[in-house]
DNA sequence: CTACAATCTATAGCCGCTGTAGAAGCAAGT
DNA sequence: ACTTGCTTCTACAGCGGCTATAGATTGTAG
């Protein structure tokens, strides 16, 4: 099987595929005499592990964790449920961010900006006169902002 | 005022406001006879504004453009609404991935892992079976993944 | 034989910063 | 004058997770 198929089969970019070897993520796979990657049926399922990781919100180094850890049946399997409450944590903690600020949006856009005027702009106004307050615990200024689930 | 008061007054780190200054969305400051910044009350007052907007989550873009609208006070208000508008739907559209993601995440860490061996862990099993189909909309690959309001 | 698709490598770019290194300036204390 | 230590300066690399571009090669169908 060469990398168009395997990345179709996963809808995974030709690209990220590659992408995803070269940082380890995936193991490198054997080469035809012309130099092609050929990959197995097991690295399909591998690479779909892999999707549904990051579709999940898991990082690639969570992922990689999961998966060396899966690597060793023998081994205990609580550590895996770790990341995964770890992570659920996270994403309960960003969902609360999110709503507070949908709530600052909303207050804003509800106002409207009924003025013809810029200088009169009330959501211009509103964002010069956000309070710093209401963003406690986000202490870490702007950083906080950025991660997962964007629109593109 | 020097960099490291505007700083202070802004929460904002030196570096990124130099930075800031870098992608020109801050004016260049005049500077001392041995060559360093110095701003006035004003620049605190923009720093703030783009602050702020940082914090509700609007990009480098959407502030410039916020603030080279308020730089026309005569011009139509209406462009500034529809950019706040436009976010406040981009926000509640990453909401409601948020939402999607965390009820899958909360379904997975219910069932628990009772499992003593990986081999058995139903954690990973449920990150193998997760179902592609639960994630139409988010069409385009684990792009999507990314943006704003992360835990660090 | 020719066209076109698929694959290859290598490198740069996206966003919004953050961190590093090394040099220079400045104020206070001895 | 000298040292100490803080601030500031420039320039550049790195983060995550890809995506895009360029240019070369290989495979395949008409």
């Amino acid at each position: 099987m060469k990398i168009g198929q395997l990345s179709r089969e996963t809808s995974i970019k030709v690209t990220t595929v590659r992408f995803y070897e070269s940082i380890g993520l995936l193991e490198t796979p054997a080469r035809t005499a012309s130099g092609r990657r050929t990959y197995l049926p097991s690295d399909v399922e591998r690479l779909s592990f892999i999707r549904n990781g990051r579709r999940l919100g898991f990082s690639i180094d969570e992922i990689r964790s999961l998966i060396a850890l899966s690597d060793q049946p023998e081994r205990d399997c609580a550590e895996a449920g770790q990341i995964a409450a770890l992570h659920l944590a996270n994403v309960e903690e960003r969902l609360r961010q999110l709503e507070a600020l949908r709530d600052e949006l909303a207050a804003m856009s509800a106002v409207g900006c009924s003025a013809r005027r810029m200088a009169d702009c009330r959501i211009i106004q509103a964002i010069a006169q956000t309070e710093a307050s209401k963003f406690i615990g986000s202490n870490e200024g702007p950083a906080h902002i950025r991660s997962e689930l964007a629109g593109k």
